[in-house]
DNA sequence: AATGAATGAGAGTTCATTCAT
DNA sequence: TATGAATGAACTCTCATTCAT
């Protein structure tokens, strides 16, 4: 018997059940919250039996690590794909921001999700904002080797671009994104906010310049 | 705020228990999380009775709430007298940051519980975030007026700032912030933190120059 | 100390708050049944303290006790003036029943307190329909003798003609007695239901004749 | 009936314990009444665990309810059968009698349980008398229509009878009613009660003469 | 006499998990 | 693989009663 319990499906219709049940779980999730996620709910969503949950999952616990890291995953894949092809690192910000908008607009369950991991599944929560931290950190001391960024700290800034992204995201996409006139946000949230964020963004992220010389931190 | 249920204490013991009881529910919630904070964890921890509780408060969202409410007071309270001593807004903005990541790293309940507030209470959440917002932008907007503010729109600003607070404090405060260190950190968060962070405000809240003009966006 | 505890008032203010708690009680038990009334639903109609209630009475029981108590010597009181005017057995029936039907319009306390009594405190039921089935025993053999009744056995008739009295006052005093309509009723219930009952009770209580002679049975 | 919640079993087994469960409440009901009648005293009665209860029943009133209906099916069905193979229906009346009283020597819960609906259940109460007044009703007016009644309210009979019956029975099969002495008894209640009610009840069930022509009533 | 704070046993109910089918 | 009946620990909440004031 392998570590992770009555896990891995063996035939199609099981890993059709499977996800089912993943699905299920990151819709209920978001729905009410984790504590108030009971498997039957869950199960009921899915379209199975009770008993077939701890076919596929040893626990609830560990459907909600799978949730997260496949949220993660997602959002992760989308705002990549939308970066890079941007030729510099400002339109990379203009391309990621939009895409970690649309994304959330598209998946509240993220938000949502992740923001009760606190609790729930703190390795969860850190692998999530780790995961994405470090690939941003990454590429903004790329661009600040190249010049395109100005003399900010890249970790610190990703940490507070990152901070940015969230709250705008909570305000503009999970309290007041109403699917009627989400079609008139290309970039998820209303135009003249992205806009004035990207303003922001452009302060943090511009080429250097001589008159400007903050202070440079190292940790 | 004293509208439902028996509440009201009517006798010096009566509020003595009350306040006992409000401290002990926000460190069980900041402890182990709304789901798991049982009325009778709260109460041994106050060192009452379990019916006690219900003389005090209808409920366990109630007592919630009221935590929540406290929390936010006291973290206004103490950034508003920080930053309404400071000369000018960077000023400002570096006392309020300062007076944030030092309030939070006395009471990571702030963090803890607002994070959960997301289901258990979305109206605790929503005053929470917002009457911190309004005072960011009402003090920004008066220093754009007063030319110390770049072109930026007040309010994405405010947000924008507020997420850097919030992710630099979980990542430097709550995940890193170990008792033992703390004193070497006078604003909260690791100095050279606390400065790659200021750069970037500086960078945000500046005095309007010729050179550097944004779009400017209005809702 | 004496026997019932912390009961008999020794001020006028006593005895008035005590018969505040009585009424308020007969209120309450009617209103949501011994169960659900609870001590503080009592002492609030009252307008009194919590604690005062057990000034005046030993516990729930007691109280319930001797409501029913009091309930059942004010009907009691009202049947016998009224019947006690009466020439005859039937002018004594239709006076009786009247004033049964009228006190419970006014009182539907007693019945849905009687009822409950059952599990409460059997002695207080027991008791209840001891009483007035043993006045009505009384009575009814009084007539036997002065030929008044037909042949049959007083006591079977007693609880014959009592348990009329309830099923018909359930019927169209609790369930179907409105207060509007109650004006129109001057002996509780509609007319032409007193007067149907009263056609069957003139059946059972009838002189004497040669040609009806039942079997004749004591106990 | 198997409207909401939890209810209807899938399986020979689950049938069983629902069974037992509805078994266990009826008798403990019927011993200590509603409110004292816990889940858990239910459940141990059955032999199963507690939340077992919960896989049958929604909750305390439905399975209340549930046995109400039952018992309300089972005297009606008793009642029904011994009156239907009367030739008249004086005869009707006697069968009918005596098969209600033998059914509440059997089954006290019948009594005790509906007699506490008042408040857990007025609509199973309403529900109760009414079936069974229904029925008695139907078969009076046919009575009436074949000469078989005196000239009284078939309406109103059908109340003062069923009046009769209950506290008759209240009187000596609940109160008096000793198993031991049960053998005696081939109508539920003492040979000479039975017989002084059966005296009665042909006074009111009697075949319409020319000399009694008591008012008629109509509603 | 009057009060309300304090108490804990016990209520009904939920739910993650197990297991026989 | 899929199922749903079964379970009991744990939950929130109620309430009759006690007691210091």
């Amino acid at each position: 018997m392998s570590a992770g319990g009555a896990t891995a499906p063996r035939t199609a219709r099981g890993a059709r059940t499977r996800a089912r049940l993943l699905q299920a779980a990151e819709d209920v999730f978001a729905d009410v919250g984790y504590p108030d996620a009971s498997i039957v709910r869950i199960t009921e969503k899915a379209g199975v039996g009770l008993g077939t949950f701890y076919v596929h999952f040893p626990g609830k616990k560990e459907i909600f690590d799978e949730v997260v890291h496949d949220l993660n995953r997602r959002v992760r894949a989308a705002m990549t794909a939308a970066a890079d092809a941007a030729p510099d690192r400002l339109a990379a910000e203009r391309a990621g921001f939009s895409a970690f908008f649309r994304f959330t607009a598209e998946h509240p369950a993220l938000y949502r999700i992740v923001r009760q991991a606190e609790f729930v599944s703190p390795e969860a929560m850190k692998e999530h904002y780790g995961t994405i931290l470090s690939g941003y950190e990454q590429a903004l001391t790329r661009a600040r080797d190249e010049g395109q960024l100005g003399r900010v700290d890249p970790t610190v800034a990703a940490w507070v671009l990152m901070g940015a992204g969230e709250l705008i995201g909570m305000r503009w996409v999970l309290w007041e994104g109403e699917a009627a006139t989400r079609a008139a946000h290309p970039d998820g949230v209303p135009p003249h906010v992205f806009e004035a964020l990207m303003d922001i963004v452009a302060l943090i992220v511009a080429p250097t310049t001589e008159d400007r010389t903050p202070r440079r931190t190292e940790e």
